[in-house]
DNA sequence: AGCACGCCGACT
DNA sequence: GTCGGCGTGCTC
């Protein structure tokens, strides 16, 4: 990777012979001190570095990282940007203006980071600076001036257990695993056992003192990771990047991982972007989990980004996931990833066929649900409600949607006298107390138990399984193995009117050989993951100069159709075309990317859009 | 974003 | 000839 940035598709404009504008012929290289500058725009044209001057008034504080405001000439603006290397040359047309002004010497802008945004910008046909929103956070003025004055030590070394994970994943090896299969108790109370997994890989890294990144998709696991870390020798260390916390602590923790490690920096997508000098282990906790799709453009998963950030730093990676999908099974298969052990403790899981009857509980589900009431808790998972269903509900609408509140219902019915408790995105609760009672929950919405439910019934399976995705197979499973792995290591799990391959995945617990037939069946079918998708919408007429560039390069046309104010087209393409795609993309972004905007009042102008990996393609 | 430049049609 | 509307390209 070039340190300085690349300024590739700019660059590869002008081919090997120059500027086509024919200013080098009269433009002498320059001998001065000379920041290279990217600047904090959207506008794809100004997606490449630019040279500025060094005033020597500036020359001190001028360096790798900090904020600076340059000038850009035309509208006589001042532009907000970073400075990622300096040089003594400049091959820049005309006279170098001067930097303006550093706005701070803190040094934000990691260039590891840089070098990673430039990658992940570019594999997306996105714009560095959109990346770097992700990266840097919202500079704090009076938290960054207490940073800059302060003292600064490294931190002590800790004592940690050796792990064979940890030491694997130091040497630089990339690892798919699965985690330990049931809640453990540690000092701040009982979380999953990945979350202990994942503490003490961290904690063993950072003996070895190097950092951890940890990302998980939400707030909920981010706090069991947090509590498994503060019960163990790394509490110290722990640096929580979670874009939910006040600015200031954010801003905070973002220069504490500046300085050098070891640290463990743990957070959800945000925190795959955090700088690490010190980096050792790169750690992605269920990838496939839709939380970890970023919205905003250009739209980088943190699975992506974490495999190249993994190339560029050399760090270990480790996906640890509840169940294998298709995509990592591709990586194990394709060798760029090695499987790690088999999984510690496997819930007992029982298939059980619908009630003859058409009763909603089958009997011998019920009473797995009655024996498991008389030790403890019980959980029931049922699909999502939906909030058209549930104001179809209330509405008194036919027909009545099978949902949380209807099952609880029922279920209190079934059982009097046992609580009933529903948790679901409106009664959201981490956790509930020991003591029999029916826990009725949406899934991925599922509270945790002291030790574990006595028992857990899978209700909606079938349901779930009738979900229009490109994906659903292997989020059905991975969403039936996080309500599994709630389960106390005897209590039953009980899959409700499902069979076939899916259901006898979940019951052998051998998510990845479920993966490996996806895999294969989507490699005949050329759907993602052995190929890629990109998907364009914006005015028909670019939107069909970029299908012909795309064609060019190796990419079909799956889908077409009118969309608001103008087309929208999804491609296919093999992986090995992903670089060329992406180039042919962001040169029709550089034409057509910004609104040309007529005379106001008018709605805004549709603008050409790109977006690689759609989760769905439709 | 906002400004210069240049190409083409309509005018003194 | 030349004025000016607006589409195109550029910003170190």
């Amino acid at each position: 990777m070039d340190g300085a940035g690349s300024d590739t598709v700019r660059d590869r404009h002008r081919g090997p012979s120059g500027s086509p504008d024919g200013f080098e012929a009269t433009t002498a290289r320059r001998r001065e001190r000379v920041a290279k500058v990217v600047l904090d725009s959207p506008l794809p044209r100004l997606d490449h570095l630019f040279d500025y001057r060094i005033p020597t008034a500036l020359a001190e504080e001028v360096a790798p990282g900090v904020r600076v405001k340059v000038p850009l000439r035309v509208a006589g603006r001042v532009a907000d940007g970073w400075v990622v290397a300096i040089t003594d040359t400049s091959e820049a047309p005309g006279e170098l203006s001067p930097i303006d002004r550093v706005v701070s010497t803190a040094p934000v802008l990691a260039p590891d980071v840089w070098a990673l945004a430039r990658a992940v910008a570019d594999r997306n046909a996105g714009v560095a600076s959109d990346v770097l929103r992700l990266a840097v956070p919202k500079r704090q003025a009076r938290v960054e001036q207490r940073w800059l004055a302060s003292e600064r030590a490294a931190p002590a070394p800790i004592e940690a257990e050796a792990d064979p994970l940890a030491a694997a994943l130091i040497e630089g090896r990339r690892i798919a695993a699965l985690p330990t299969a049931h809640v453990v108790e540690v000092a701040g109370g009982w979380v999953g056992g990945w979350a202990v997994d994942l503490a003490q890989v961290a904690a063993a890294t950072a003996g070895a003192g190097r950092t951890t990144i940890v990302a998980v998709p939400d707030r909920r696991d981010l706090d069991q990771l947090e509590t498994a870390l503060l019960a163990g020798p790394a509490a110290g260390l722990v640096l929580r990047i979670d874009a939910s916390r006040p600015p200031a602590a954010r801003y905070r923790a973002h220069l504490t991982a500046l300085e050098s490690g070891p640290h463990v920096i743990i957070g959800n997508r945000s925190a795959i972007y955090a700088p690490a000098p010190d980096l050792g282990a790169i750690v992605v906790w269920e990838e496939a989990d839709p939380f970890h799709q970023e919205p905003l453009a250009p739209y980088a998963g943190t699975r992506d980004v974490a495999l190249l950030r993994q190339e560029q730093s050399g760090a270990g990676l480790l996906l640890l996931s509840s169940s294998r999908s298709s995509t990592v099974q591709r990586l194990v298969e394709l060798g760029w990833c090695e499987e790690w052990g088999a999984p510690r403790g496997r819930p007992e899981v029982v298939l059980t066929p619908d009630d003859a009857r058409g009763a909603r509980i089958p009997s011998a589900a019920y009473r797995a649900l009655q024996q498991g009431l008389t030790a403890g808790p019980v959980l029931v998972q049922v699909s999502k409600p939906g909030d058209a269903a549930l104001r179809a509900l209330r509405a008194g609408d036919a027909p009545v949607p099978i949902d949380a509140g209807r099952t609880a219902h029922e279920l209190g019915r079934a059982f009097p006298g046992v609580p009933v408790i529903v948790a679901d995105g409106d009664h959201v609760r981490d956790t509930v107390d020991p003591g029999p009672k029916l826990v009725v929950a949406t899934r991925g919405a599922e509270p945790r138990a002291p030790g574990g439910y006595r028992a857990v019934l899978l209700l909606d399976g079938a349901r779930m399984l009738l979900r229009e995705s490109l994906w659903v197979a292997e989020d059905c499973l991975r969403w039936w193995s996080t309500a599994a792995m709630l389960a106390a290591p005897d209590a039953p799990v009980h899959l409700v009117g499902v069979s076939g391959d899916v259901a006898i995945a979940l019951a052998t617990w051998r998510s990845p050989d479920f993966a490996a037939r996806q895999l294969a069946d989507r490699r005949t079918l050329r759907f993602p993951p052995t190929v890629r998708l990109a998907a364009a919408t914006g005015p028909a007429r670019a939107v069909e100069e970029l299908v012909e560039a795309w064609a060019a390069v190796g990419a079909d046309v799956l889908s077409r159709g009118p969309e608001e104010r103008g087309e929208r087209v999804v491609v296919r393409f093999p992986t090995r075309a992903g670089r060329r795609v992406a180039e042919v993309a962001k040169e029709a972004l550089i034409r057509h990317g910004s609104a040309r905007r007529p005379k106001p009042p008018a709605p805004p102008p549709p603008v050409l859009r790109v977006r690689f990996d759609p989760h769905e393609p439709g």
